[in-house]
DNA sequence: CGCTTTTGACCCGCGC
DNA sequence: GCGCGGGTCAAAAGCG
C-alpha cells in the first residue's frame, strides 16, 4: 500500500500530494500543462489507457531518484529491471514455494530504484495492502512488502531504507498492473471527457 | 462493518 | 540434514 509509515500505504485518501513521487505520472507535468490542450481528435478514441498507465516505467522516474539505474548497479545498490534485485539469487524461483499453485514460477518484470525521502512508502497512485513485514540481514530497517489491492493485479512491491544511507528508500517493484491508475485517472477523465467534447466540433 | 496493518508462524531454497 | 534468510500466510487488532 502507500501506506507511508507516516503516511498510510493504502493512501487512497489523496489528501497531501505526496511530496515524493518516483513516477511521473503528474509531478513532472506542471498542473499548468494538464489544461485541456487539444489533442488530434483521432487520437483520442485509440488510446490504449490501461496499458499506457498501468505499465511500470522506468521512464517515470522523476527527480526522486537518487541513483539513476545504469548506476545502480555499480553503486552495489541493485537494480535492474526484471531480476535484478539485491538478493535476487533465486528470488523468482522462491517465489514458486508455498503450497505449490499459490506462486507462479513466470519470471515477472522487476525493477527497484531508490528516492530520497522521510517516507517509506510514496505515493504512486496505486493502493496497496501491506503483508508482511521482516527485517533482513545487514540491514537496520525491515523491509515491508506490499500488494496491489485490485482485485486481478498481482503486482507486489517491497520497501526498504537503506541502512547506509538513511535517508534513501528503496521500492521494488514486481509485475506490471494490469489495471489504470486510479489516481491518475481520477485526474485525467474529467480532462478526457473535455477533449472528446472538444473534438466533436 | 469493511478494509488495512501488525506480527508470529510457516514454508522453501540455499549453503555448509 | 540442519540452520539461516527471505517471502508469505493468516488471525487478531486497529481504524475511519
Amino acid at each position: 500500500m502507500e501506506g507511508q509509515e507516516p503516511p498510510p500505504p493504502h493512501s487512497s485518501s489523496p489528501p497531501p500530494p505526496p511530496p515524493n513521487n518516483p513516477f511521473l505520472f503528474t509531478p513532472s507535468i506542471p498542473s499548468s500543462s494538464m489544461q485541456p490542450t487539444p489533442l488530434e481528435p483521432q487520437v483520442l478514441p485509440e488510446i490504449d489507457w490501461v496499458s499506457l498507465l498501468s505499465g511500470q516505467s522506468a521512464a517515470g522516474l522523476g527527480e526522486n531518484v537518487v541513483i539513476p539505474m545504469s548506476n545502480m548497479m555499480e553503486s552495489g545498490c541493485v537494480m535492474a529491471k526484471n531480476g535484478g534485485h539485491e538478493e535476487d539469487k533465486g528470488s523468482n524461483i522462491k517465489e514458486n514455494k508455498r503450497k505449490g499453485s499459490r506462486m507462479k514460477k513466470a519470471t515477472r518484470p522487476r525493477f527497484a530504484f531508490q528516492t530520497r525521502s522521510a517516507d517509506d512508502i510514496l505515493d504512486d497512485g496505486f493502493r496497496w495492502r501491506k503483508y508482511g513485514q521482516k527485517s533482513v540481514k545487514n540491514s537496520n530497517y525491515p523491509r515491508s512488502y506490499y500488494r496491489c489491492t485490485h482485485h486481478t493485479c498481482n503486482v507486489k512491491k517491497q520497501v526498504q531504507r537503506l541502512s547506509k544511507d538513511t535517508s534513501i528508500v528503496v521500492t521494488t517493484y514486481e509485475g506490471i498492473h494490469n489495471h489504470p491508475c486510479e489516481k491518475l485517472m481520477e485526474t485525467l477523465t474529467p480532462l478526457l471527457k473535455q477533449m472528446q467534447f472538444l473534438a466533436r466540433f
